[in-house]
This record gives structure tokens, C-alpha cells and sequence, in this order.
DNA sequence: TGATTTACTTATCAAATGATAAGTAAGAGG
DNA sequence: CCTCTTACTTATCATTTGATAAGTAAATCA
């Protein structure tokens, strides 16, 4: 088995991940919030409830610059924030019910445009997906 | 075949890609070169000869910013601009010399932090991988 | 040949992002 | 109790990135 060869059968597969996703996410994003706030609210939508400290390593950005973003959407409403009861440095992040009618926008849109990358699909195609889905997160995209 | 928990999968898998990617290229980039001009380099590298249309077509930026980040790229001798004898509005960007040792030296990085990673997995393992990456990138990560 | 389109550049501005210093408040350990 | 560490905030600044207007020069088209 030539490592080299699949490093470089690699690099292809994740540049096309990123096109796809790009193109499966474009429009997704309401206008009123940046990108990062987009990938912070994300990470919050499928992990809630989180800590600020989790989403500052997660997302690889700075506890102050985590801590301004979560500010920013806070005054949006799109975010609680709840202070721990056992430990009061903490608080956990969740979405608020404005933030989690975004997100459900946010991941229709996605889902619609998936369906179509898909719609041509066979039976037999989608199990095949599903199971190189499994193998690549166990195997290779494992955190 | 139930096509939302596929989504579902599909959502759980890019982010894995994502962090996976941000830590096998994390120290990859040179500190002289931006993210951004480190992405135009990547591209670059895998489909030269490209023009700028097809960079800031495939890099989703406009072409006045393409148009700086390349300039500033062709300032630190990282890429030739060369111009086409056919049609004289166009001109094919490749990487220097200087560029090439730049981006070998980063894709060596990247591929030794990829084999720590798959370093404990066995032939069986390394196949399954590669027939994965196969699948997904024909049936769901078409271009 | 004149109008339109394409490929790219230059210039400018605003916004987003990243980095860092300095601070508060609470928990943990000796 | 005192020190150290953790969790987070506030403030500030530089840099990067994105968007847009306006331009040049070459090709195409009618």
C-alpha cells in the first residue's frame, strides 16, 4: 500500500469536501451575522451546551476573541448564556428559541440543496455513502 | 434509505474533515505568506498553468482581490506570471522556483503529521480508506 | 469600424478577524 | 490564609479580507 499515493488521493478529497460544502452552505447564512459567528452558532447548534472555553479550542480562535463573538451574538438574541450553578467561572452556551429558528433555516437550506446532489441516487448508492461515511470518520477523520 | 440521518452524518463528517485538515496543516504555512495566499498557492500548485479568472472563480474572491493577492504573491517571487501568445488579455500564473520549494516543503509537512495519523492502521484499514475516498468523492463530492 | 465583451488592474473603503495586554472573580492546593 | 490557576471579560491595535468604482487593453461581433 503506496501512503504517498493516498496522501495525494487525500489533499484531492478534502479540496473537493470544501468545494461541496461551500456550495451545499452558500446562502445558508443569514446577512445579519459574519461567518465566524455562523461557525460558532453551528458548533453550539450540534454540541449545546458548551462552555466558552470549549468553543474557544474547538473553533481554534482566542478566549477573547470567542468571548467578543458570543458578546456580539448575545445582543443579537441569538444566544443564553447560563452560569453554572457548581462552578460560577463557568457558563454554558445554548441557543436561544431566535437562534435555534435560525439554525433550523440555516440547516434546511442545506438540506435542500443535499437532497438535490442526491436525488439521482440509488438506493444501493446511499448505503455505499453511508457506510465510506462511517469507515473515513473512524478510520481516518477520527478527533 | 432515510436521507435526513444521511444529512445528519454528512454535517457530523465535514466538521470532522475540517478539524482534521486545520491540524494536519496547522505550522504547514510559511509565516511570510497570509492564509488566503497560502490557499491561492495550494491551488495553484495542483492545477498550474491556471489563469486569474480560473483562481477567483475556483477561490470563490473577486478578481480585483485576486488580482492583489497574486501581486503581492508575484512581489515575494513565490509565483511567474507568464503571458499567452494567443490571446494577450491572459496570462498564466505557475509557481517560482521559489514557490516550489515553499510548497514542497509545506506538503511534506502536512504528509508526515497524515502518516502519524495512520500510522496503527493496518493494509486492510489503509484499502478500506482509499475505496472510501473513491466512493464519497464520485457519489457525493462531485465537482 | 464601432460597439460590446472579456481579462485583468488600480485604488479606496469598510468590516472582519487576529493578537495581545491587562483586568476580575472564583476555585484549588499547600 | 495565601498563592496559583482557571474561566472569562474588556480594551486596543494591526492586519487581512471583502466589496465596489473606475480604468486599460485586447478580443469579438455585428
Amino acid at each position: 500500500m503506496d501512503k504517498s499515493a493516498l496522501f495525494y488521493k487525500l489533499v484531492s478529497f478534502t479540496n473537493s469536501v470544501h468545494q461541496v460544502t461551500h456550495e451545499l452552505t452558500r446562502n445558508a447564512k443569514s446577512d445579519s451575522i459574519t461567518q465566524v459567528q455562523y461557525k460558532i452558532l453551528e458548533y453550539i447548534t450540534v454540541s449545546q451546551p458548551v462552555t466558552t472555553s470549549e468553543i474557544s479550542s474547538c473553533m481554534n480562535m482566542s478566549l477573547p476573541n470567542t468571548s467578543r463573538e458570543l458578546r456580539k451574538l448575545s445582543e443579537k438574541r441569538l444566544i443564553d448564556k447560563i452560569d453554572d450553578t457548581e462552578d460560577r467561572r463557568k457558563q454554558y452556551i445554548r441557543l436561544s428559541n431566535d437562534g435555534e429558528i435560525m439554525m433550523n433555516k440555516s440547516f434546511a437550506s442545506i438540506e435542500t440543496r443535499f437532497l438535490e446532489r442526491v436525488q439521482n441516487a440509488s438506493n444501493d448508492d446511499l448505503e455505499d455513502i453511508e457506510k465510506a461515511l462511517d469507515i473515513l470518520q473512524k478510520k481516518l477523520f477520527y478527533q
